[in-house]
DNA sequence: AGTCTCACTTAGTAGGCAGGAT
DNA sequence: ATCCTGCCTACTAAGTGAGACT
């Protein structure tokens, strides 16, 4: 209740301000600056508490592009697949598509290797770890360790290994030549240089979406429950309850948000008689529903090989009829061509519209984009599409209005298109233009930090934030979302200033939830000027106005677009993301570390940007368990190592003792084992650095 | 200038799966 | 053979930002 009066309180006070603004001009620096909220003291409310909901923090991978290091550039764009990357071509082609992609958006990835050798074998690292299977299974079995296996390499036993093994091979040399053909039938488009802006496409023709498949009805002997008594459900209602009785265990259906969202928009549903009965929530049983699909996934997991590879094979079949397009002559994989299913809405953080029903989508909902002179995509039987358009100048094939928000959602390709990976790649040269242009911009905002408009300095300030925090912009919401921010939407309440802290002067306390609701925690020192700015900028206002009232991301955009062409505020992140992850590779790695430094150093480094970006994840839930089972095989191996280095003494007292040809080999075997032990251990230690480091 | 709409990117999470360990 | 684990992908929510409209 008390967030629902802020939020209206803030929006009221929003209105307020938009009017004001107008009316006040910008130039009253020196003197009173009045801000907004000053003509809205009446409305203020007394003891109105911080609305910054603290959640839990962790760290995560990165996922923020990081690809480029515009400081090893030194001429101007470059393609993809052009010579002077190699590196990078060589590590693309090693990997299929799917691989590509991930490595793309999961981790760091470093486009400009080839002036540092090291660095390459740095970001080459992953890839061998995945690779590492591929390799010739000869090899794999010179490489086994001998005891164990051997043991068990006896007459049907062993014949029985070969022929798995030769069957292994089979696959593997049957999976690589389907990689060389897919490799060799890729669309090599950026070797056919940049296309239009405008037009997306000249020829488009798919499928359209795949509909999920229809409810299907409980079984008789499965019932829900109003009131303690068994009540039989209209479809369209029972189907609703499902959704609700399967997330059962979840902690969200406790919600009373939750609960009152899902209750009101289930009423809505209801026949009318049901409606008369079902009252309140509180006397819905679910119970045995919620059961039943417990057992139901129980036995999805537990069917047999042949089942699952029947799923498989028809998982396949979907994906080879709607899961590509045609575009311009490609066969191009589509990214999403599975329509979201109908289930509830489960905003992130404390979203108010969570538990709302998701409703189903029908082909009258769907508007098609095509080709044109392509072959249009049939509606199911029974049905026609909203509507069909041929709009060359965007680039998806299908969308619907999600009636959550009622925005639009989209069907579009896959990052291994071309329409995708263009934009990518531009979006890498313009973070690539930045760092040329970087110095002379915050050469700009640090002098509109005394500028004589206020309007100058927040947006100097702003810029600021942007660049040295990698904030993000932070566009106006509407209040029917999670209350989160970025640079520009910042409140007073999300910064507190300390002249003095952690033994530094000039310190900048944020604390506010951004994007997904995640919190972002940090103490910064910031420049005097900036610290005295921001003194100004909370002078007179209340905890729930603006800290940069005169400016918005537009207007921050255009200035930024003025300084260099397609420079936003998003940029920055890119830019300094990118600059971040070369910095920290070219600081931690030196000739002659071993693979496993190697990927300790990456991942390393991955993290300094995920902590500058402010990514994070839920700690995995097997992370002690793992944790703890790495801290007892460090230990075993320990214990080996001393039992090795006894026996090698041994050895060698009995080498001294009387010396043989025996002796000798049994004294360099032992040497050898010890040896080989402590690099084990080593791995070991760093497996274990990495982990720890990682779980933060 | 503010607001709305649309298109497109970014990001966290769940769950499946492959491959190594036991 | 089975279990475990970490990797990867699919899914979809939630951002950004351009341009049209008011």
């Amino acid at each position: 209740m008390k967030l629902e009066k802020e939020k209206h309180d803030r929006r009221e006070k929003k209105k307020s301000k938009r009017s004001s603004k107008d009316r006040e001009k910008d130039s009253e620096l020196n003197g009173k600056h009045k801000p907004s909220s000053k003509m809205k003291q009446s409305d203020r409310q007394s003891g109105v508490s911080s609305s910054a909901v603290k959640c839990e923090a962790g760290d995560g991978d990165t996922h923020e592009d990081v690809k480029v290091d515009p400081d090893e550039r030194n001429d101007g764009q470059q393609k993809p697949g052009s010579p002077e990357i190699n590196n990078n071509k060589e590590k693309t082609r090693s990997k299929s598509s799917k691989q590509r992609h991930n490595h793309k958006e999961r981790t760091a990835d470093v486009k400009l290797c080839d002036e540092d050798e090291n660095l390459c074998e740095s970001v080459k690292m992953k890839k061998k770890k995945r690779v590492k299977d591929e390799e010739s299974p000869e090899k794999h079995d010179k490489n086994q360790p001998s005891g164990r296996k051997r043991k068990k390499t006896s007459s049907e036993h062993d014949k029985a290994e070969k022929n798995k093994k030769t069957k292994k091979d089979g696959d593997q040399k049957k999976k690589k030549e389907d990689k060389k053909d897919e490799e060799s039938d890729k669309w090599k488009w950026w070797e056919e240089g940049k296309s239009s802006d405008t037009q997306k496409w000249s020829s488009l023709e798919h499928k359209g979406p795949y509909f999920p498949p229809e409810y299907e009805p409980l079984p008789d002997n499965i019932c829900f429950y109003y009131d303690g008594q068994p009540m039989k459900l209209s479809p369209a209602t029972e189907e609703i309850v499902t959704f609700y009785a399967k997330m059962l265990d979840h902690e969200y259906t406790s919600k009373e948000v939750f609960q009152n969202n899902f209750f009101s928009d289930w009423k809505e549903e209801m026949t009318k008689e049901e409606r008369k009965l079902i009252k309140t929530l509180s006397k819905c049983d679910f119970s045995q529903i919620h059961k039943y699909f417990v057992e139901k996934s129980e036995e999805r997991k537990n069917m047999t090989k042949e089942e699952k590879q029947v799923l498989k094979e028809e998982a396949s079949r979907l994906m080879e009829e709607y899961g590509f397009c045609l575009l311009d002559g490609h066969r191009e994989k589509i990214g999403n061509f599975k329509l979201e299913p109908p289930g509830l809405f489960r905003g992130r953080g404390e979203h108010p519209k969570m538990g709302k029903l998701k409703k189903r989508i029908q082909p009258e909902d769907v508007t098609i984009n095509c080709g044109q002179d392509s072959k249009i995509p049939a509606p199911p039987a029974g049905h026609r599409w909203k509507r069909v358009q041929h709009d060359n100048t965007v680039t998806w094939l299908a969308s619907w209005l999600e009636n959550i928000h009622g925005r639009p959602k989209y069907i579009m390709l896959n990052p291994s298109s071309k329409l995708k990976g263009e934009k990518d790649w531009q979006k890498y040269e313009t973070a690539r233009r930045l760092k040329m242009k970087v110095d002379s911009i915050r050469k700009q905002y640090r002098r509109d930090w005394t500028s004589r408009e206020m309007k100058s300095r927040q947006r100097g300030v702003a810029i600021y934030f942007i660049d040295k925090l990698a904030l993000r912009a932070g566009n106006e919401k509407d209040d029917e979302s999670a209350d989160t921010v970025g640079c520009c939407s910042l409140r007073v309440e999300h910064i507190t200033l300390h002249r003095r802290l952690d033994g530094q002067e000039h310190m900048v306390e944020f604390d506010f939830l951004g994007k997904d609701s995640i919190r972002y925690y940090n103490k910064v020192p910031v420049e005097k000027q900036v610290f005295k700015n921001l003194k100004l900028f909370i002078k007179h206002k209340d905890p729930e106005d603006d800290l940069f009232d005169r400016i918005t991301t537009v207007k921050l955009n255009k200035t930024l677009n003025e300084c260099m062409p397609g420079l936003t505020a998003k940029v920055f992140r890119t830019f300094n993301a990118s600059t971040t992850l070369q910095d920290q590779l070219n600081k931690l790695t030196t000739e002659g570390m071993t693979v496993e430094e190697k990927i300790l150093s990456y991942n390393r480094a991955n993290r300094a940007v995920a902590i500058l970006c402010n990514h994070q994840r839920a700690a995995p839930k097997t992370f002690e368990k793992s944790m703890q089972l790495l801290q007892e095989k460090i230990q075993k191996k320990k214990e080996q190592i001393e039992e090795a280095k006894k026996e090698l003494k041994e050895a060698k007292k009995a080498h001294k003792d009387a010396p043989s040809d025996k002796s000798k080999k049994l004294l360099e075997k032992k040497e050898k084992a010890v040896q080989r032990l402590s690099e084990q251990l080593k791995k070991l230690q760093l497996q274990e650095t990495d982990h720890e480091e990682n779980k933060v």
